[in-house]
DNA sequence: CAAGATACCTTGACAGGCGAGGTATCTTGT
DNA sequence: ACAAGATACCTCGCCTGTCAAGGTATCTTG
């Protein structure tokens, strides 16, 4: 529970979208690396994660397939499409500028003394 | 519109939290304040404002008690608690680690590589 | 006296996160 | 042969925070 998960709230879709940038991945790996990447400290639920899949499916961000692997557990493949870069794209500037406006915000200074 | 408001989500607290670290302040002109922070690109929403007082002063991390204005409308002023002060250096705590984490987990990169 | 600003408040709907539960396959140990 | 655990997918229903829409009351200005 380390970090609240409102504070990651909405950052969803930006974080499964930038684990396909470089290549399609199917859920399950995609989490891992989230997993890997956080050393542990934060991993998506899998409601949480398939939630996501099925927004960004329906929002033309990204594409599923199944893989054809011989042997073990089936596993469902996403890719991301333009739309999807595009979003990612939008997605990534929004960020940067919440994050700059909410480190202004819980400021304790009295004025901005702007300009 | 201009930033997503579930980009924000989970600051509200912190955000007024902050604005009563330094003075008490009454809902109007916190809201007001946040807007000059933010150039007007940032606001509550009433509706959030006031649900969030109403969490804050039940989670006891701010008091209220109504001014004792003469003319106009009567504000209800807000002061945080020392709980409040304590709950507020965490949640900066917690924004800083949870910016790492997002920063990290929405860059392309394949590897982290770390250490 | 209407309009707008100040200042507060509540209700109900909505969306995202997630606990809990489920399915199916393969591997490993006994 | 079979139980246990890992892999891998999925859904239902609840909870919580946000917010549109509506309301109240006071003061100022034209």
């Amino acid at each position: 529970m380390s970090i609240a998960s409102d504070l990651i709230r909405g950052h969803t879709d930006t974080i499964i979208l930038a684990r396909l940038i470089n290549s399609d991945n199917y859920g399950y790996e995609i989490n891992k690396s989230i997993q890997q990447r956080t050393n542990g400290k934060y991993e998506l639920k899998e409601a949480t994660l398939y939630t996501a899949f099925r927004r960004l499916e329906q929002s033309g961000c990204i594409t599923s397939y199944w893989g054809d692997e011989q042997t073990g557990a089936r596993r469902r493949y996403y890719s991301i499409t333009d739309t999807g870069r595009d979003t990612y794209g939008t997605l990534i500037t929004d960020w940067k500028a919440a994050k700059e406006m909410i480190d202004k915000l819980i400021e304790t200074g009295e004025e901005d003394n702007g300009r």
